[in-house]
DNA sequence: TTATATTGTGGAACCGTTTCCAATTATAAA
DNA sequence: TTTATAATTGGAAACGGTTCCACAATATAA
């Protein structure tokens, strides 16, 4: 590997120079230049990112840390988060913060720790899996952080979510504008602020329109799968019946589907089921799914950029605004 | 930051010792150890990984290389991976190999040289959507690679992935024990000798059967949703009728159930769909899928700790044999 | 022409580790 | 006790960049 010194050696010139052809930065005419790149060329030169690194302290990398448990997390997610970040050189380092959450009391604290000691200029935070009291605590011994699909107060011009609260508001309401009174719920986790928010929003929607939900019609999952198959039968057998079901997330929902259709239940005419997320997968469930799309992608471009800002000084344009919006599909049929 | 000077000062020995007590290689005596460690604590040192890097010239880090194309590289699969490294404190870099595709003739090279300029130790391939030629190339000046999903003959030590054709094979066969003579076709691409292998088991099972696909019963797909749903639409109004269709992913299965659903074809009682892949959805469609359950979980498991084993001496055991196997759901209706 | 600013250039010092070798100390054998 | 051997230890040199300062070259103004 032909280092700097080669390259100045080939090119006659000082390693000073070399530098600042390769960085952009410092004057250096046109001529010399010239020198420089060829010699580069001639000897394959590719700088050596650690010595970089190890004296800029700029190490064109930024970590993303979170759960599973934070939702859909996605591989195209993350493909647009590589994207934003790929015209400055920068790569991305995922994080499964979830290990030894278990064992350890901080270890959310421990494995982000771990990816910034790996040399991070920043740092997304995924989902509201961490308390807001370290978030804050770990903002002050490194501020080029950015949360996505969460929102801290006192960071507001870092926190990239949208309203919660009012999507299940739009939620609850499209039940109700659908004719449906006997609505049934299959929840998800209610650990971070959003999923509380979210349900009282679909609550208070029904409230406002004198509707209310019966004890026994509220199941408490945990957006997989199982829980919303598991749900979907259970409810299936309690008292009172009910003409629509709203589900915390689109997996729960397609599952809760694929349940209720076992069963001999014709959706919607037996039974309306509306989603929430909007995976890509909804358009093709059976029927297709009526559901509520959530701007992740749209969200984590934001955040990128705003990182990007943070870490580079760079410009980037950064939107705070991402409106759900209720996606009509066949699931839901109309009472009135 | 706390340099190791500053351990050394604080405990009152040599660097060399406190690099020593950090890597854990060459003698120190206990007390002395002992020595270190407190200073380090007290100091909250935590070394520097791009001066580690530079001078050891480990990186502690993997690439993973891969196109969308490539088939389902979830969010889980990358997880278990990540989960392989972490005992090694190494983390991995994704790239999405697909950019600058269309506009660069070897764009993969490039993105892959890119990946491999930053830092990595050793790189996972994920799927043939490099030329063996390139790949060949590539091991010769970088070894320390792995294969996933995809084989090259010269690099038997270094494949990951399974028996295509009989993956296809045992297919035909199923939907053959099944009753099933009239039979329908959704392809993927068939760009990858993966896809050309499947394909021709499956026809070669049914050959051996002296059953034929009519040419009007084969659509081309392309693994997405889309082609799945469009797919289906189409062969619902070809001759000849058929009683089971074939789909070359889960997704494109699960995207003509609900093709074939709307057009109030019953599954299976009218038409029997068969996925491939046994992605965690395809127990929760409406009704669950049957489907080909492909290892590829723990092929990137064996994948990785072989390129532990490459790039940091480890002698983690490897496995090399993946079995495929069917998938008995309720989207089959046996004709016998 | 001279004084002054501007641009271009070389290279020492530094970033924070690892690695090696020589020196020291401890341990075992004679 | 002496000698041979093994275990420990300190620190210079190296890894390959960036940065800064002093100085040279050139351009501009007077």
């Amino acid at each position: 590997m032909a280092t700097i010194r080669d390259v100045a050696k080939l090119a006659d010139v000082g390693i000073g120079t070399v530098s600042r052809v390769i960085s952009g930065k410092g004057s250096v005419s046109q001529k010399t230049r010239n020198k420089v790149n060829s010699a580069m060329a001639a000897l394959k030169f590719i700088p050596n990112s650690s010595a970089q690194s190890l004296s800029s302290k700029r190490y064109n990398t930024i970590g993303l840390w979170g759960t599973k448990s934070s939702g859909e997390m996605s591989r195209a997610t993350l493909t647009k988060i590589e994207r934003e970040l790929q015209p400055f050189d920068v790569s991305l380092i995922t994080t499964d913060g979830e290990r030894n959450s278990t064992t350890h009391p901080n270890a959310s604290r421990l494995s982000i720790d771990n990816l910034v000691n790996k040399g991070c200029d920043g740092l997304i935070i995924w989902g509201s899996d961490m308390p807001d009291f370290d978030i804050l605590q770990l903002e002050k011994e490194f501020p080029n952080i950015v949360l996505l699909n969460n929102k801290v107060d006192a960071m507001k011009d870092k926190s990239f979510t949208f309203n919660h609260y009012k999507a299940g508001y739009i939620a609850g309401e499209y039940l109700i504008k659908n004719g449906h009174k006997d609505i049934a719920l299959i929840t998800g986790w209610f650990d971070t602020t959003d999923a509380n928010e979210r349900h009282n929003g679909f609550i208070d929607a029904l409230k406002d329109n004198n509707v209310f939900i019966h004890d026994n019609l509220i199941y408490r999952g945990d957006y997989t799968f199982k829980k919303g198959f598991e749900g979907a039968n259970y409810l299936l057998n309690q008292k009172p019946s009910f003409t629509a079901l709203f589900c915390a997330n689109d997996q729960s929902a397609m599952s809760a589907i694929s349940a209720l259709s076992s069963n001999g239940v014709n959706i919607p005419n037996d039974i309306s089921v509306l989603g929430y997320d909007n995976m890509n997968i909804s358009s093709y469930t059976t029927p297709p799914l009526t559901t509520i799309n959530v701007p992740v992608q749209k969200m984590a471009i934001s955040a990128a950029r705003k990182l990007i800002n943070l870490c580079y000084g760079a410009a980037l344009e950064v939107d705070y605004n991402f409106e759900v919006e209720l996606i009509e599909r066949q699931s839901i049929l109309n009472l009135n």
